[in-house]
DNA sequence: GAACATTCTATTTTT
DNA sequence: TAGAATGTTC
């Protein structure tokens, strides 16, 4: 924002003179988060010296971008004076300060990690569950994350030297996307309405948690109810004018209803005829040429994400933009990315291939117990992590398999019948890590838990020679026709892969299922939609070659 | 007990 | 949608 900006209508004028509660509604870009930072400017350079202004928002995301956002705005001094937090951060903080006056211990954070392995030792349906987090809370004061948000209303509700206390540091707290907050953490804003100025933001559109348990319609209405807030309502106006058009259009195609295209999208139709380049490729084109118009506009790297529906498409559009690709008119270079997918499953799976590597080495009865004992491993993995009861009967199931090859019975899962017949068929390695990697892939098949695995096991990238795992795999290559130890080779060569991604630069391509994006901002997008039905896109479009790609810049 | 078929439900959040 | 829970059949 510079300083032209600033001449502001009367309605934001009114924003900053007004000295009771606020709710500001609007749609994104309509300017709510510039004028509620002005308004914070404006109440900072009143306050004493050790107050502040507390700036609450739900992910960790919006917080960085505000926080970004302020670099341009406000001066280092003022920035030191404004706290944003998520809810969850500034809850935690209050729970570990005050907890005990609720249990008499101090309170202590269990970690999302930490839960799911108590849970798993837990045995008890939802409900007990949650009585036993709640005795957790009250007698040990050890708090799990859903109870953070309650706990610290109560403590704010139920102390007044808290109230006072977190009034007095913050006089004025703004609750960002507020019609999803919770019902707990309503009741903590609430607490402090009494003395605290609270702002209120609001996207009445944009509800995207409300199907939470404790995140309700009428919380906006409530709100004016107990605060009495001046009421301002920014959703008539939009400022980032680059985003014009875009937010309607977007609802158009999410409604299947027909909408002028505007100029930022741009869609790419492509041929289902044989021999025409497949959608994947396509994919690659439209990110290369978004990447390079992006550059051109911003004069820096842009961020993309690479979008698609499903899973399966996911994995198959990062191994296409992985290699060179030619169409008639193109040569398409190799586009580095990140994929947004859980590494450790993944990795697991790899294991899995991993065994499949060395059967050539070994006998049927052990061949077949390392790879059953690979995919139960990966069930496992997924049951601490998922807690999900689907994995672990997944886990049982397979060592019963393994009992009865132990035993010499045959065994009853589809998942070891597959496998078995697999072995049988013999496999054939060339030493070419690359090439029998995907051939020993290719064995998963046939069960459920075998389509799963390789599903997993495409995420995990694996195309280039010079690849840390293809390395790993070239040593453990042995004469006889097999890769010797590949399975442990492997963990130790993902594992140690897993830590240096940790900490490499943030890439500019990200790769993910538009379940996972939600939330996050790209300088650009490409929205693949590779299957025959077209949801995405209003019918206006033919429906039978209706495979198409769409790339758009918001 | 295993596989298949059908119904349901989550989607954020921290050191 | 996808992932898991629940139900049905062999």
């Amino acid at each position: 924002m510079n300083p032209s900006d600033l001449q502001l209508d009367d309605k934001r004028q009114a924003i900053l003179d007004s000295t009771g509660h606020l709710l500001i509604e609007g749609g994104p870009g309509c300017g709510k988060t510039t004028i509620v930072l002005l308004k914070a400017l404006k109440a900072i350079e009143g306050l004493k010296d050790e107050q502040r202004v507390l700036f609450l928002s739900f992910s960790r995301a919006t917080v960085r971008q505000i926080t970004d956002r302020m670099q341009g705005v406000l001066t280092r001094s003022v920035r030191a004076r404004l706290e944003v937090q998520t809810f969850h951060a500034f809850f935690l903080e209050l729970v570990r300060s005050h907890g005990r006056l609720l249990a008499g211990h101090p309170g202590a954070f269990i970690t999302p990690d930490r839960e799911r392995e108590i849970r798993a030792e837990f045995d008890g349906d939802k409900k007990a569950w949650s009585a036993e987090c709640r005795r957790m809370a009250l007698e040990e004061g050890r708090y799990v994350f859903d109870l953070l948000a309650g706990s610290a209303a109560q403590l704010l509700e139920g102390s007044r030297a808290v109230r006072d206390l977190y009034s007095s540091i913050y006089p004025m707290v703004i609750a960002d996307e507020f019609q999803d907050t919770s019902t707990d953490q309503w009741q903590a804003v609430r607490a402090l309405s009494g003395t605290s100025t609270v702002i209120c933001l609001a996207d009445p559109d944009q509800r995207i948690f409300g199907h939470l348990p404790g995140v309700d319609e009428e919380r906006i209405d409530h709100a004016i109810a107990h605060l009495q807030p001046d009421c301002f309502d920014l959703s008539a106006d939009n400022h980032r004018s680059s985003e014009g058009g875009l937010l309607s259009y977007a609802n158009a195609v999410l409604h299947h209803r027909p909408h002028p295209r505007p100029e930022r999208v741009t869609v790419m139709p492509y041929s289902l005829l044989w021999g025409a380049p497949p959608c994947e490729v396509h994919a690659h084109q439209a990110l290369l040429a978004l990447q390079a118009k992006l550059e051109d506009e911003l004069g820096r790297e842009p961020t993309i994400a690479v979008l698609a529906t499903t899973n399966r498409l996911v994995a198959s559009i990062s191994e296409t933009i992985s290699e060179r690709n030619e169409t008639a008119r193109y040569v398409l270079e190799p586009v580095e990315h990140i994929l947004h997918w859980d590494p450790e499953l993944a990795a697991s799976a790899g294991y899995v291939v991993a065994s499949v590597l060395e059967w050539p080495g070994l006998d049927r009865l052990e061949a077949l117990t390392r790879t059953l004992k690979a995919v139960a491993d990966y069930y496992r993995t997924k049951f601490t992590q998922r807690g999900a009861k689907n994995a672990r009967d997944a886990v049982t199931k397979v060592e019963r398999s393994l009992g009865q090859l132990r035993e010499g019975k045959p065994m009853q899962a589809k998942t070891a019948k597959a496998l078995s017949v697999a072995y049988d068929a013999g496999l054939k390695l060339a030493g070419q890590p690359v090439a029998d990697w995907r051939e020993s892939r290719s064995r998963l098949s046939g069960s459920a838990e075998l389509d799963e695995l390789f599903m997993q096991v495409r995420m995990l990238r694996m195309l280039h020679a010079t690849d840390l795992l293809s390395l790993t795999l070239a040593q453990a290559w042995s004469p006889d026709g097999s890769y010797r130890d590949a399975a442990a080779q492997v963990r130790r060569a993902l594992a140690d892969d897993q830590l240096a991604q940790a900490d490499e630069d943030p890439v500019a391509v990200s790769l993910m299922n538009m379940h996972r994006s939600k939330g996050k901002e790209f300088d650009g997008v490409v929205i693949v939609e590779g299957n025959r039905h077209s949801r995405l896109l209003d019918a206006t479009w033919d429906d039978d070659a209706s495979r198409r790609t769409v790339g758009c810049c918001a």
